[in-house]
DNA sequence: AATGAATGAGAGTTCATTCAT
DNA sequence: GATGAATGAACTCTCATTCAT
């Protein structure tokens, strides 16, 4: 029976399959990934596998859970980096993106979950868009951004992420390289028009004229990068 | 060997098999929909399929290839029915939304593609960035929109109707009902949020206050939504 | 059903059949030359195969009748070349490499016939078998040949061709090159001691030294298997 | 992964995996064998084949390397068993044809062999034909034989072995019985023609004879080709 | 806790053959 | 006479999972 590890030694076997599952579904995505390569590069029997994982499906739902939890983190550690509301945006954004960059597995897995294990991605994409609303309708409360629906909002900026990291950071820099040689994440430049596409989106105040501000800040703010470099 | 059919009744055949095909990918994705479940579905024996397809690969490619000049198609169409920027935009989703739910095979099959055709994935994305691209740049020409690179929006567009889209069109209404129960396209005010969002986020120009725009201005073009109703 | 053609062209459509086979089961044996690569080499329509032949293995067997009969043709009008015994034997192994050489389907065919048509190989060998009998026979009586059973020294015979031609006909030249380049014929001094080889094995007497070489030499030469016992 | 067995059980399978091979192909050839006859036979499923063996033609490479290493053990042993020249040559073919006998598979697969495994099967003669060309060239340096190239004759024997094998071991006695029913050998006087055969082929000094037989008489009789020319 | 041999269902694919046109 | 679409059995091979050691 599948059950937590008891030792020390079992603690350790199940991370070192569980990191292997990550490499490997990283490489191959989730159906071609089969466990007898795992536990190849893993190191261990393949009949060890069960003793820790019920089935391929449950490692799986593990496996991005634990990612889940982990790019949340990652979000929201950027964010609090950042001392004013755009600058919460955009480090959350950096964050999200280095966290692509050095675990592609998530991205790569949670594209095949809807066939695979459905709860699980809703869950996945709910739990990152619930972090986005609630830092939405804080920000609406406090008048930072324009007054939108946060939950709308916050898939929309899901999906910017998404995309952008797809694009930008799994992909090859130039049009034609082969894959899985994606940059360490999104070039500067992309980033800043795409951190200026959200924050129009959202109708982010820039934070240190939001007083003083007269009509011209239209264009201000349609183009807040000018501002920021 | 496989070759295009070259009657009237292999025609008919193969245009079975790619109904079939498209419905059994909607349903199961491409790695769990077997050629056997294809053929049963489009009621030919397996030996059948590989006249017409030298491979399940091919099969997939021709469907997406399919499928893509077809959602691009129904965007330009949504598109060529605004009688200006803004409502180009706005009717280019609706068209890309309702495609949606018609065809939930196209997101389905597309998300999943990265592990099986990854050259046929990126085609996909980047023919319809492509066309984004092309209204972008020139609606930058015209003034009608922000000054923005028209390569990071136009993918950041795609990640919102892609996110919106997989959570409004084809999930369930409620959090918790059946898969594939999904709504016949997005809910109104879901959709109205959305291309609020889109529209401050390039910037778009509402069409009559093009000149005269005020100060207060900046108010109602973060909502245009509201004028435009 | 199969049947003799009864036009012109049914004619000229057969023998395309049958020239078409003959290619490809040289380049690929019986095994994996399927029917449709050999209608298609022909130009023809699957379905037209089964107008004259009733299966793959019919095909197989007029084939190899039809070059049994060929081969054995280029053996004896070889061996009618010769003005003397010695000569016959030579030419006659000189018709049968030319022949392999031209017709490599023959010896790879024949080669994989035991599991498809045993009956049709055990009649091709036996069939030059007799051939080599009648001439060993008729050498024999008239004392141009030691005293040998004829039947054993012609299925010898046979296996001295099948192995030669084999090697220094269908193998390349050089011990690594590519297969299927062989040259057009056995190199000639290969040829020349295989002959040798044959004639002291039968103990062919030289056309020259008949009446010189002392009568006791002969027989002891020709027969050493007596003195061994 | 196909891998070397660890435990005990595992070389037992294996094992039990070759000889249903071995006999499964002498039966019905390489290419009508299936894997699943194969397990069948050995009395495991079918997936346990893929445990030792990486797909059917690994198999058979084995099975040729196996039993190519075999027949030659068998030649030689038989060989080594003869007091003098001629008598090694006599045993060696006993040897041959005796593992012919028991091994029918051996004959049978090779001869399939060149769609199949080119490689294995040039191989497979080239190994016997060395071990045969060792022993002429010793035998010739000795003045056991006559003056001859030993790799023509090498061939050349390999061709008799062969084929008098096929005929007469394999080959059911009469010349109408089923096939799979050969004999346990050739009988007695073929052996005994064709040895004779071959020692004249060769020009086999016998042994007691040696020292008395006039010098001339014997190169003669040993290199008729000079003759001929 | 760990091993690795064993399983057998099911996958994609090929092919000789049939038959309506 | 010729076509080519259709068939379905059979093939090789993969894989998640079980279990004796």
């Amino acid at each position: 029976m599948t059950a937590e590890p008891r030792t020390k030694r079992g603690e350790l076997t199940k991370a070192k399959l569980l990191a292997a599952a990550e490499q490997v579904f990283a490489e191959q995505g989730y159906q071609a990934a089969s466990i007898s390569r795992i536990t190849e590069r893993a190191r261990v029997a393949q009949g060890t596998f069960y003793l820790y994982f019920a089935s391929k499906l449950d490692l799986f739902e593990q496996l991005v859970e634990d990612l889940n939890r982990r790019v949340r983190a990652a979000m929201s550690d950027g964010a609090a980096r950042g001392s004013n509301r755009a600058e919460a945006e955009r480090e959350g954004f950096r964050g999200f993106f280095a966290f692509t960059a050095e675990h592609p597995a998530l991205y790569r897995v949670v594209r095949e979950a809807e066939h695979v294990a459905p709860g699980a991605m809703r869950n996945h994409y709910e739990r990152i868009v619930e972090g986005y609303m609630e830092g939405l309708t804080r920000a609406k409360a406090a008048g930072e951004i324009a007054d939108i629906d946060p939950e709308v909002a916050a898939w929309a900026l899901m999906g910017v992420g998404e995309m952008i990291g797809m694009r930008y950071v799994l992909w090859p820099t130039a049009e034609d390289g082969p894959y899985g040689t994606g940059a360490t994440t999104v070039p500067e430049h992309v980033f800043d028009e795409m951190v200026a596409f959200v924050q129009r989106a959202l109708g982010t105040v820039p934070p240190h004229h939001t007083v003083a501000a007269p009509a011209t800040d239209d264009v201000a703010t349609a183009t807040p990068t000018k501002e920021d470099a």
